[in-house]
DNA sequence: GCCAAACTACACAGATCTGTGTAGATAGGA
DNA sequence: TCCTATCTACACAGATCTGTGTAGTTTGGC
């Protein structure tokens, strides 16, 4: 019955119960929150049992952390390849907000997964608060990379400027429930890039 | 010992228990979260009794329902204040980012509390949910009043534009808990309504 | 002084949540 | 075949959370 597709090469095991765990934990975080989902949901959706859980995270916040981890490295990926092609320089900043649009597409949008985990974790010193920065952090990184080589003057200034729009644009869109803000987000670039729309 | 400063005129009870419940809620809510913070909290906080809060709210939702719409309401009311003096039309709109700003100098910054809540429960039927779309719509409206008073061709459309970029901050501000965000978020207001810097 | 509303104190039900302890099953590698 | 790592099943501790039931107290208005 189960296929293997494991890909994973040197872990014997079929189906490591910490990659299940942490598909289960992915889903129902992410579309439930954080708070919301118990230990014992996550590792029944998982069909693992919660001593496993246990034992390979540590506890809840390690799962979390874990979850957030891989979500970001899931998104910077996503966001590379959305952004190497050989387009116009230009053209990739704006490509980084199609991703976002085309991203949410898949999901039920729930808005951006570490700035959820931020308002459910309100210390800011918790682990789970790191991951999240260090996400933020990395995309305007990205965002800084891409304007340099487009030859803006002050490419720090552009990508904490459509950093913003990103982050307005997906809690709109997550408080209305609507993809739309995306594309007023896009619009909005396109004048800050000064480049001709259509 | 204590004052009266009551203000409320009719009620006769020296200091309604809703009344304190509400203040304790506000703090605790906004501060720790809304799931974090148990009824018990609350009352003990508040010091009133947790039956009192039952027989006053109806139970936690409704005491947090009233949470964002009382908040929901000083801060229109505080907005409204900051922008009907009279100053020139395109500088009420800078205003509200310079409102935004002023308002996270008293707190220690947790983000927009609606965007939290909204963050807190995914439900987007639950009528808490429906206090913070309001909110939003509300500072959309007044944003898009400011705008036409300015004369702006497409006021809708710059005050979705607006909108955007004060939740940007906000949602950035409470992340790296740092106000530097609404000054950038001011600064491209300031270029997008095209009055000159200084 | 009396009534009625508001509030208190407090116990308790019942659910849920994180985390642990333990004994046994399963299966790959030597 | 045996060792070891992984995972399961399951009970349980202890905390916490929302909500209720009840009997008694305070207090302002008449």
């Amino acid at each position: 019955m189960e296929q293997r597709a494991d890909g994973e090469g040197r872990s014997s095991r079929r189906r490591p119960g910490a990659e299940r765990l942490l598909e289960a934990a992915s889903d129902l975080f992410y579309r439930e929150g954080i708070r919301a989902v118990g230990v014992d949901t996550v590792s029944e959706r998982a069909g693992v049992s919660k001593r496993t859980l246990y034992n390979r995270f540590g506890g809840k916040d390690g799962l979390v952390a874990e979850y957030l981890r891989r979500r970001d490295e899931k998104w910077k990926a996503y966001l590379r390849e959305a952004t190497e092609d050989g387009a116009e320089p230009r053209e990739k900043l704006l490509a980084v907000f199609e991703a976002y649009e085309e991203w949410l597409v898949g999901e039920d949008f729930r808005g951006c997964a570490f700035a959820n985990a931020a308002a459910e974790i309100p210390d800011p010193d918790h682990p789970v608060r790191a991951v999240a920065r260090r996400h933020k952090e990395g995309v305007e990184e990205h965002l800084a990379v891409l304007a340099e080589e487009a030859g803006f003057d002050e490419p720090r200034t552009l990508a904490g400027r459509l950093l913003l729009l990103l982050e307005g644009a997906a809690a709109t869109a997550a408080m209305r429930r609507s993809r739309e803000p995306l594309g007023v987000a896009r619009s909005l670039a396109r004048e800050l890039l000064g480049a001709r729309p259509r």
